[in-house]
DNA sequence: GTTGAGCGTT
């Protein structure tokens, strides 16, 4: 039940509409965003996709983690949950 | 025009 992926070890030129594509193979694509830094503007090198169904979130990753985006082996995983704007206990790297 | 472990700004 988390339809949020992690994708990481992205190249500098991979863009959020490039992970779009990517993963609109697998299924629809909800949402896609790289993570860009804020001071600099650049590319952090990983970014997050969210899919509109599970099954699709999974098939990514077995599709694409470890495969290779603008001459990178990105890695895809189940994103960490976020407090987005809420009065919310940051809690998530370990959770089971 | 540079760099490379990582779980994100509103």
């Amino acid at each position: 039940m988390g339809r949020r992926l992690y994708v990481g070890n992205l190249a500098w030129a991979v863009s959020d509409q490039d992970l779009r594509e990517l993963f609109s193979e697998v299924g629809k694509v909800d949402s896609s965003q790289v993570i860009v830094d804020r001071e600099t503007n650049r590319s952090r090198g990983f970014g997050f996709v969210e899919m509109a169904t599970d099954e699709a979130a999974e098939a990514a990753i077995k599709k694409f983690n470890g495969r290779d985006l603008k001459g990178r082996a990105i890695r895809v995983n189940e994103a960490q949950a976020r407090n987005t704007g809420g009065a919310r206990p940051a809690g998530g790297r370990d959770r089971a």
